[in-house]
DNA sequence: ACGATCACG
DNA sequence: ACGTACGTGATCGTG
């Protein structure tokens, strides 16, 4: 048995890799060592759980002072015998990485883990959940460990990266031309952390020494942040609450979405000559990269083009804001304005990248990321936002073009299934009349009224035209989120002076709105720069953006509403239909035969009353795509 | 690493 | 006293 000695915040920790089976008479005295949870962690060849060439090389397991670094080819059979013990319980940090692991590789089922590992992600999410970036403690292992466990806590994550990057020099004055091409192309952004992962000495001394401290970090971790939490009463719920969903989105990841093969790699090739098309347009003008905005930017001044947009920088803007009017284009429906000559310069670039980024960032990722049955598996993080809203990654599946069916179109139900789905109507806005106590609001969403239709009218009267609802919608919307009246002006594309007088006649027709805004701040100017959302969690709030505090609950607060639709789903045995959460609508699958059924019984189960108000939901069967429900005809 | 851009709710 | 649009993820160019 190989022991390493590290410190711990000025404590003497060891961590061991056993090398034959008597080594592990140890490993179960250390396991038997009284009722604590065990800090759990995996290497792994990569992150992509669900690729071919995947595998798990460690799984360790640590207290606050030791470290069992197992290799998992050596001793799976241990490893699974260890973890199927329902006594004991484990730490992980960011949990569903290595839940997934475990499951994909046969050493514990998801379902049988998942309820005994507590995520030092989720807790220190509910102390603060800034990101380092975001001006908080930070989100991830190092970061935590540097504030509640040591400040000279070890980079292991840097330190690994620097032994690639130079184990990885080597390797490449050796290898063959190709095998290096081959390594760049499958990660190309980092190649040698990627070979790093994969091919580094699975003894290498320095490899097994930070698996094994990230695990000792992760067992001192929960110490701290379990005392802090326990400080605050509801917060312990809140920490349950959390981990049950995040168990339930570990679920949706690991059941994935099924891809339509052929039909994407069409696409591939449709979006591609598109773009390819809009490139030569935009060559011939002399922009050689559509996507440089200083090459856009001179050509379109040296075409005589005249605007004042500008970035955060300074510098001129040339984002879709600036090129569509010049193209004469409208935004949304991507038809002609009329306004003036369209710039054939400004027309090629808006086309180019849009056809680039779609095939790109959408249907090539769908076509690269899927397994060996044409399911993508895509991170699905249950507590992401600093509101704690969810996000999902690899390939950002909320962030799908809604405005044109093509690449939804691409996701497909199961043989004998059809996708269905069920959102909620105008969420944020009933959240805000119940939070706010606004009763014309409320009022309105009794009577069953469609709410922009509503504000219309109170602003403008029962022969509101349809620019004025949309003028309505879009302050409505502006409201919550803190906008003024310029700010909304330049949003809804709407003339100050109109945007000016339905600012103030909202306030004067939903009061309510603005002295809960008022009230939110002075609760967090006194309660430590945060509000708190009704189920007792704390959001802190920038203090040049105190206006911001009516947006952090109204969306925090419609997040928990869908968490909390997720698990009462799963208490009904429909857990297996989600698909996946897009903020205020659940993606689910179901057996055509019953798919009307089904979606309307998960909608019922949506559907709740808050703070006396209905938040309910609209069913829908969309069809054999998730395009379907963006009218992608039948015969694509 | 960071800014700009663009996709969503 | 005034006014502030909220939250994400991915890609690309630039330095």
């Amino acid at each position: 048995m190989k022991i390493y000695p590290y410190r711990v915040d000025g404590d003497a920790v060891t961590i061991n890799f056993p090398e034959r089976d008597e080594d592990l008479v140890e490993f179960e005295k250390f396991l038997a060592r009284g009722n604590r949870t065990i800090g759990l962690d995996t290497e792994t060849t990569g992150l992509h759980i669900y690729g071919g060439q995947f595998a798990c090389r460690l799984v360790q397991f640590g207290d606050e002072r030791e470290a069992w670094v197992l290799r998992a080819d050596q001793f799976a059979d241990k490893i699974r015998d260890v973890l199927a013990r329902p006594n004991l319980k484990f730490v992980a940090h960011n949990a569903p990485f290595d839940l997934l692991v475990l499951d994909r590789t046969d050493l514990c089922p998801l379902d049988v883990l998942g309820p005994r590992v507590y995520d030092t992600y989720v807790l220190a999410h509910l102390l603060d959940p800034r990101t380092a970036n975001d001006g908080g403690p930070g989100l991830k292992l190092k970061e935590l460990a540097t504030v509640y466990v040591d400040n000279d806590a070890a980079d292991t994550q840097e330190g690994l990266n620097a032994i690639f990057l130079d184990l990885f020099r080597k390797w490449s004055k050796t290898a063959s031309t190709e095998e290096i091409e081959a390594v760049k192309r499958a990660a190309p952004k980092r190649p040698h952390i990627a070979w790093g992962f994969t091919n580094i000495a699975i003894d290498h001394p320095l490899y097994v020494t930070y698996a094994g401290l990230d695990v000792i970090y992760a067992a001192r971790l929960l110490r701290e942040l379990s005392i802090l939490i326990r400080k605050g009463e509801r917060q312990s719920e809140l920490a349950k609450f959390e981990h049950r969903v995040q168990l339930l989105t570990t679920a949706q990841q690991k059941r994935g979405l099924l891809i339509d093969v052929p039909y994407t790699e069409g696409l591939v090739v449709d979006l591609r000559a598109e773009a390819e098309r809009h490139v030569y347009t935009a060559a011939s003008f002399g922009v050689e990269n559509v996507n440089s905005t200083k090459q856009v930017t001179e050509a379109l001044l040296a075409m005589g083009e005249e605007w004042s947009a500008t970035t955060a920088t300074g510098k001129p803007a040339v984002g879709k804001d600036t090129l569509n009017p010049m193209a004469d284009i409208d935004a949304r429906s991507w038809e002609r304005l009329g306004n003036r000559d369209p710039n054939p310069l400004a027309d090629a670039i808006i086309r180019a990248k849009r056809a680039e980024k779609w095939a790109v960032a959408y249907a090539e990722a769908f076509l690269h990321g899927r397994d060996d049955v044409n399911r993508i598996h895509p991170f699905v993080k249950a507590l992401a936002a600093r509101t704690a809203r969810m996000s999902v990654s690899n390939p950002p599946l909320q962030q799908l073009p809604s405005s044109d069916w093509t690449i939804r179109r691409a996701i497909i139900a199961e043989e004998g299934q059809t996708i269905v789905a069920a959102d909620y109507k105008s969420m944020e806005l009933r959240v805000l009349a119940a939070l706010a106590e606004v009763k014309e609001m409320q009022a309105a969403i009794r009577e069953g009224r469609d709410l922009h239709d509503f504000t219309a009218s109170l602003i403008y009267g029962a022969d509101f035209t349809k620019n004025h609802r949309r003028l309505a919608k879009g302050v409505g919307l502006g409201k919550v989120f803190g906008g003024g009246a310029a700010g909304l002006s330049k949003q809804i594309g709407a003339p100050l002076d109109q945007v000016k007088y339905a600012v103030n006649k909202y306030d004067e027709v939903y009061p309510e709105v603005r002295t809960y805004g008022n009230r939110l701040q002075r609760q967090a100017s006194y309660g430590g720069g945060a509000v708190v959302t009704p189920i007792g969690r704390r959001i802190p709030l920038d203090r040049d953006r105190a206006y911001a505090a009516t947006n952090y609950v109204v969306q925090s607060t419609a997040r928990d509403l869908i968490a909390q639709a997720l698990i009462r789903i799963d208490d009904a045995g429909m857990s297996d239909h989600v698909l996946l959460p897009v903020h205020d609508e659940l993606i689910c699958t179901a057996p055509t035969a019953d798919a009307e059924d089904v979606i309307r019984e998960i909608g019922r189960l949506m559907e709740s009353t808050f703070m006396g108000v209905k938040i309910d939901s609209d069913p829908e069967v969309y069809g054999p795509s998730w395009g379907h429900g963006y009218g992608a005809p039948d015969d694509v």
